[in-house]
DNA sequence: AGCACGCCGACT
DNA sequence: GTCGGCGTGCTC
């Protein structure tokens, strides 16, 4: 594949041949489509522009395509239909992205058009829409039913109408495309495709003064003429405060924001009107970034300590010779100026830097610190930002305006051509890995193969490594690099675990509190020094069962119980969203004694407001952060002191620092450590750590966590207290040896739907029995029912595939699975069965 | 993914 | 007898 763009045509014979292009459709069939080029667009379309065609049998349809690959090869057994319309005159995908989208396709098991549907801000995407039309040659009204004529007269009042205005005028219940069919039979109305960009710039408008006063005399003579009207002079006067033209009568040119001159009460809008009419003033709009407001870079010198300035040469100096390195530094070593340190190197060599952080930890709290350094020269790619603001960050990659871009997993999809290093922080957090809608990739390791074409650096960062990657570097294969002294004088937190089960013996549990946390939130509070909580669950209690019959509350359409929300008083499913009123009596034997068990963070909320009456309770978890900004003012409100505790999921374990936090509570440890998953131990071990990092940030004095356990004596547990990073490492990589998981083994799972159980179960087990006859039966494990066995009325099982590192050609096996699983997706006796791939999956 | 085509139940 | 339900198959 070219990296750079090119013409096929530079001869004159480009006359006679017919061009053909294969696209990339956003659409999630394994093939590229190949489409005719028109004579006049031969020579200009590249590799990497978009394109607009026609697909399908219905004529108007249109898709969005990204070109791949132009020749002259016509295609053997179908027409090809012409590419309709050219949207980019230079490539809006670089070569790079297209080697990603085609590795990725291949690597994780999914179609090129689905890459590209998560790679493409949708504000890139352009969106057809059928809009309607009256038909001016109608004249057969005797024709029409009453309620289409008083439709009809209507749509007359309107150049054409969406789908979605006519059902709005036509009123709920209507059924638009019947009504639209038969409006059409009759020739009363035209429809046809309205295809628009949905991009909008954001427009400024702006005056400046019109040139004939930029000079000192005009400008003199003109304010004199103003003289008698003061109201006119004022808005001059104030024009030329923001617009200095004394100094340099080019500022004019730039203009002044409108709203400043007719804003405030002072200043009136007619004045303004006045002298624009008079033509003093001339008006004109301007495309304004949304990111504008960012302060310049202000030459902040970030000092590095002794600690800090060592790791970070000791990296450069492992780069050297490594293209991968675990940077291993506990929590609280502050690795951020170690990582803005290496990113000015890399600027300063010219080079593009990418800083992936997980979505919960990209808080204001590191943007604004990197922002800081940084300035304009930062984008961000956030998940919570519009498509406007995505598209932004994309041309200004492309433009070279954002040299450095800090953001979450699919800001590996931007246009950079220029890598020099790849920043990976927390490199262990699972959310890298998008889960549900192929591509089901990880950005840590699509990020080490960024790298690895553009021949830049990676580094991966975290203070729990995964055992995948320290692994790795413990054979060699990543360089490492470690740092384990706290920033300043911090030091690490004195870790306490509270056996509940003796508390509940003693009865001196209050619900879910032991009273050595109730005491020490007591004590935190009178010294005003924050408590964080931490429970991994959210809701009010994940329970809800009748004390006389058993009954529990169950989602109708998934295997799981309904987790009970106090909040807005009703029952939900988290895993298809289902919701339902709480039942006042018992559904199946009518007894009163409806109870919740278990506890989530809302109940803990709860409970805390009724011990600590006069304390401010803040929480945090998916219920309290779904709007745009929600999360940022919780970590402020909780930063600015006023608040006591902060209860919260595993959001609240990445990336906070707040100085007065010096107790954490953690419930519900147990849970972690027993999941039924290979994985658990590591993860518990992960988030516990994190959690804990969160207590003592300050310097000089240490902070306390309290762990809540019913098993005190758990190995992991000590573990943890020790901060036994290495401990937890030998023993787990043992197993994992010992069972051949990751990092010995590469995963695939497969998972098979289907709304019958009975089907489901025959697909999966012939698919089992057809990959273990290929593979052998210790590659191939299941088919099994997941823990949620159900999810939307659907019957789910696993079949986990493990493939050996080195024995295994993973990619002629992936084409045999992917053989397999057409196989029964074609099959007439298993219609509707669904399977999906999960390569690397966690 | 959409969208048209096609074959079986409740209505003018 | 039709309208319309959604199962099935195709899209350059």
């Amino acid at each position: 594949m070219e990296n750079q763009p090119y013409s096929l045509f530079s001869s004159l014979e480009a006359e006679e041949v017919t061009f053909f292009a294969d696209l990339i459709l956003p659409i999630p069939v394994p093939k590229l489509f190949t489409y005719r080029v028109p004579r006049g667009m031969a020579d200009i379309l590249k590799i990497g522009a978009r394109v607009i065609v026609p697909f399908g049998k219905n004529n108007g349809r249109v898709l969005t395509a990204v070109v791949y690959r132009l020749h002259n090869t016509p295609p053997g057994n179908y027409q090809a239909r012409y590419i309709s319309e050219l949207l980019d005159e230079y490539p809006l995908v670089t070569g790079y992205q297209l080697e990603l989208f085609n590795w990725m396709s291949a690597y994780y098991m999914c179609c090129i058009g689905d890459v590209m549907n998560v790679a493409l801000p949708s504000g890139l995407k352009i969106s057809s829409q059928s809009k309607v039309q009256f038909n001016p040659d109608f004249d057969y009204p005797e024709l029409l039913t009453e309620f289409e004529s008083t439709l009809l007269t209507e749509l007359k009042k309107h150049p054409a109408l969406s789908y979605d205005e006519l059902s709005r005028l036509a009123g709920e219940g209507t059924n638009i495309p019947a009504l639209i069919k038969s409006l059409i039979g009759k020739k009363a109305v035209i429809v046809f495709e309205e295809v628009k960009e949905k991009y909008i710039p954001k427009m400024v408008r702006k005056v400046r003064l019109h040139r004939n006063y930029e000079e000192r005399e005009q400008l003199l003579v003109l304010l004199q003429r103003l003289e008698k009207l003061p109201k006119q002079q004022e808005v001059v006067m104030r024009y030329l405060s923001h617009i200095p033209l004394q100094r340099d009568p080019t500022l004019n040119q730039k203009g002044l924001d409108k709203t400043i001159l007719n804003q405030d009460e002072a200043l009136s809008q007619s004045s303004l009107s006045t002298l624009l009419k008079n033509g003093v003033f001339e008006a004109f709009e301007v495309i304004q970034p949304r990111f504008s407001d960012n302060s310049p870079a202000s030459s902040v010198e970030i000092k590095l300590t002794d600690a800090q300035r060592t790791a970070s040469q000791q990296i450069m100096a492992q780069f050297e010779s490594q293209n991968i390195v675990l940077f291993h530094g506990i929590t609280g070593s502050g690795k951020t100026e170690v990582y803005i340190d290496l990113i000015q190197q890399a600027i300063g060599s010219g080079s593009q830097v990418l800083y992936l952080l997980p979505e919960i930890a990209l808080t204001t709290q590191i943007v604004v610190r990197l922002q800081r350094v940084f300035g304009d020269k930062m984008g961000i790619y956030h998940s919570k930002f519009s498509d406007n603001e995505r598209v932004e960050v994309w041309k200004g990659v492309v433009s070279g305006q954002y040299q450095f871009v800090v953001g979450v997993r699919s800001a590996v999809f931007l246009p950079f051509d220029n890598l020099g290093l790849i920043i990976v922080d927390e490199e262990h957090e699972t959310s890298y890995k998008q889960h549900d809608p192929a591509p089901r990739y990880h950005a840590r390791d699509v990020a080490i193969m960024l790298a690895h074409w553009q021949q830049a650096k990676v580094l991966l960062g975290s203070a729990t490594p995964s055992l995948e990657t320290y692994y790795q570097a413990r054979q060699g294969r990543y360089g490492l690099v470690e740092l384990f002294q706290r920033f300043g004088e911090a030091t690490l937190p004195n870790i306490v675990l509270v056996d509940t089960r003796q508390e509940k013996k003693q009865k001196t549990m209050k619900n879910e509190f032991s009273s050595a946390l109730l005491y020490a939130l007591e004590m935190n509070i009178e010294r005003k020094e924050q408590s964080i909580l931490f429970q991994n669950r959210r809701g009010y209690s994940p329970y809800m069962q009748c004390e006389d019959c058993d009954w529990t509350a169950e989602c109708p359409n998934c295997a799981v119980s309904l987790t009970y929300h106090q909040r807005d008083a009703e029952l939900r499913c988290h895993y298809c969203g289902h919701k339902e009123e709480v039942p006042r009596v018992c559904p199946t034997c009518g007894s009163t004694k409806v109870r919740t068990i278990g506890f989530g963070t809302e109940k803990l909320e709860d409970q805390l407001q009724i011990y600590f009456p006069g304390s401010r309770i803040l929480r945090m978890d998916l219920d309290t952060t779904r709007a745009k900004n929600a999360y940022q003012q919780i970590i402020q409100e909780f930063e600015g002191g006023q608040v006591d505790m902060l209860v919260g999921t595993q959001m609240i374990t990445k990336g906070l620092d707040f100085d007065n936090v010096s107790l954490v509570g953690i419930f519900d440890a147990d849970r972690l450590i027993r999941f039924p998953d290979f994985r658990a131990t590591e993860r518990a071990f992960q988030m516990l750590t994190q959690v804990s990092g969160r207590a003592g940030r300050r310097a000089g004095r240490q902070g306390t966590v309290l762990i809540q356990t019913g098993n005190p004596q758990q190995t992991i547990l000590q573990k943890i207290i020790e901060n036994d990073y290495k401990g937890l490492y030998d023993e787990e990589i043992q197993e994992r040896q010992d069972f051949n998981y990751p990092p010995f083994s590469r995963l695939i799972k497969l998972t098979v739907r289907h709304p019958d159980r009975a089907i489901s179960q025959q697909a999966a087990e012939r698919l089992a029995a057809e990959l273990t006859d290929a593979l052998g039966s210790s590659r191939v494990l299941g088919p099994e029912e997941p823990l949620v066995e159900r999810i939307r009325n659907q019957f789910l099982f696993d079949i986990l595939i493990k493939l050996e590192r080195d024995k295994v050609n993973v990619k002629a096996v992936k084409t045999y699975i992917q053989d397999r699983i057409n196989d029964i997706l074609t099959d007439k006796g298993l219609r509707q069965v669904s399977v999906v791939a999960d390569v690397d999956c966690l």
